[in-house]
RNA sequence: GUCCCCAUCGUCUAGCCCGGCCUAGGACACCGGCCUUUCACGCCGGCGACAGGGGUUCGAAUCCCCUUGGGGACGCCA
């Protein structure tokens, strides 16, 4: 309407624009994370910017905590942004300001009503089981009423004025809904400035979004019901309103009744942070999740996808996030793991180490010489042990026997193993002396010693393979055993093997996954 | 209650717009087998879906209608 405002929400280039816009008000979910995402996606692919935008007009739940998390989530999940982080509280003025243009237009209109009254008329409207709408009654206000009741100090509201032609339709297309259109008589004179004079969100996100030059809203679809009123205040604004991209919700797993206490930290990023994943693996998942190329890829690099991700493959139904409490292996959607461990068994090497490292600093494992001196060493122990882990996690506890003498024994493994056979208690220490005095320690004389070992003893190999590997690693599970005697190291195998020799099945349970907290939450995860 | 969106294996999905190549493909999970010193990985195989009903058509997962189910919006929340 106004030039300042024209000229301020003008797009000067062609360059893509795309924002995530949360409000600090909770913990950064797996929802929003994906729509940042996907706004992260089409800015990378497009050579466009990606801004952040913390929409924090909700001072009562507004928090600093919040803020931080969103910050934190998205740095980790590497969903770097261009510009930003905006506030919203910093530009009240201007939505202010936009909702006065309103008014003096026309578009708008100030309304008297009280709280009290509309919410009188909704219960009202609620027990007869009617639609309630705000009846439009302050809307053909004479001048001389309204002059009257400002002059009185009647607090007003200012209400957008739908057209109420019954020929009048709001329209907009939508890059994954396809062309929506709605009636201007199923739109009700919405509130864009309270009482107070703070404006409401449906205001203060649109004004944002033009003055932010934002070219694209990619947005959850629960946005979607909202947008015929926002293209309404773009249309009265003189703006020309951005595209949309409504992406699919994403839904708890309804069947496993899931009650508001087992749910929680499961739907936060820093949950998947602490649990042990790699960002990518996460942003990965969740990519899929309302997503796909449509050829079957499923693994993507974050070049990969940035090529590949395209709006138009936005599925138009809602995802399950497919969690069932109280399922210890599967403590989060079974394919999520399978993106961890994925990950986890194939980057490339340099790519897993820093991650590595972080988690066994984080465990008290780390010693500097293993990138200096035992960097070799380390590496090829980490490519060892890799390829049957799950998160990051397991480093430090399944791994925990190649960075540390003191590790828990499996009480089934030792049952198993080193109780199978009495004389395992002479087997063991005559071969750590074997081993002890070999001259050179690798795979291959390793197992020399034990293939003829067994043959002198007349056992199978196998019972001293078995027993061996629950000596030096307290599990019955693992490497290959000679590779793995390899990288423990001679001096600590013989140590083991022969302290192994007095074990006794005991109770020493190894606990693998760190006990679930309790948190809660919310059944369906919002987008933006 | 009103308006809107959605509907393929348990879950994520391909196919749908431009009907026939679909006795519906892939992935995860699950089950079995192979490999093997264990556990994984890998490979092979199995289980498993077009919500229901009408139409249109020579032919429908694909188009139309109805029903049902799920979801969203309906706030001086975002």
């Amino acid at each position: 309407m106004t030039k300042a405002f024209m000229n301020e929400s003008k797009s000067t280039t062609d360059q893509v624009r795309v924002r995530f816009a949360p409000s600090p008000t909770g913990y950064l979910h797996l929802g929003g994370a994906r729509t940042a995402l996907y706004n992260w996606l089409l800015a990378k692919k497009t050579g466009g910017v990606f801004i952040l935008r913390i929409e924090d007009t909700d001072t009562e739940r507004s928090t600093k905590e919040s803020v931080q998390e969103i910050f934190d989530g998205l740095t980790w999940l590497g969903l770097d942004w261009n510009e930003g982080p905006y506030f919203q509280t910093d530009n009240l003025a201007k939505h202010v300001e936009a909702a006065h243009k309103l008014l003096e237009s026309g578009h708008a209109y100030r309304c008297f009503c009280t709280k009290e009254e509309l919410e009188a008329q909704r219960k009202h409207a609620e027990t007869r089981k009617m639609a309630f709408m705000y009846d439009g009654r302050c809307r053909e206000l004479t001048p001389e009423q309204i002059e009257s009741k400002v002059s009185q100090g009647t607090p007003y509201v200012i209400r957008f004025r739908v057209p109420r032609d019954p020929s009048a339709i709001v329209a907009f297309n939508d890059f994954v809904y396809g062309r929506m259109e709605k009636k201007g008589q199923d739109i009700e004179d919405f509130v864009v400035l309270r009482s107070d004079g703070r404006p409401l969100y449906i205001l203060s996100n649109a004004v944002d979004d033009a003055l932010d030059r934002i070219t694209h809203v990619i947005r959850g679809a629960d946005h979607l019901a909202n947008t015929p009123k926002q293209v309404l205040i773009y249309r009265a604004l003189g703006i020309e309103p951005p595209a949309f991209a409504h992406i699919p919700l994403t839904l708890d797993n309804k069947k496993a009744k899931l009650s508001k206490r087992s749910h929680g930290e499961v739907v936060t990023v820093s949950y998947y942070r602490r649990k042990g994943f790699l960002p990518w693996a996460l942003c990965n998942f969740m990519a899929l999740l309302g997503w796909s190329p449509g050829d079957g890829r499923e693994f993507f690099s974050p070049e990969g996808m940035i090529e590949t991700f395209d709006l138009s493959k936005i599925n138009r139904s809602n995802s399950t996030f497919n969690y069932v409490p109280g399922d210890a292996r599967n403590w989060t959607d079974p394919k999520a793991i399978h993106f961890n461990s994925t990950y986890i068994r194939t980057l490339p090497l340099h790519e897993l180490i820093p991650y590595v490292k972080q988690e066994l600093v984080e465990a008290g494992l780390w010693r500097d010489s293993f990138e200096n001196g035992d960097k070799q060493w380390f590496e090829n122990t980490i490519d060892l042990i890799r390829a049957r882990y799950l998160t990051l996690k397991d480093f430090s506890t399944r791994g925990r026997c190649y960075f540390a003498d003191e590790f828990e024994f499996d009480e089934a493994a030792v049952k198993k193993n080193l109780g199978k056979d009495p004389q395992l208690a002479e087997y063991l220490p005559e071969m750590a002396s074997l081993i002890e005095n070999l001259q050179t320690y690798d795979t291959h004389t390793i197992e020399e010693v034990f293939r003829s070992y067994s043959e002198q003893k007349n056992v199978k190999a196998g019972l001293l393979i078995n027993a061996a590997r629950t000596a030096v690693s307290g599990t019955s599970v693992g490497p290959g055993l000679f590779e793995m005697l390899e990288t423990i190291g001679k001096d600590r195998v013989v140590d083991r093997l022969k302290s192994a020799a007095h074990l006794e099945p005991r109770p020493n349970k190894i606990v693998l996954m760190p006990k679930e907290e309790p948190r809660p939450n919310k059944m369906i995860f919002d987008e933006e």
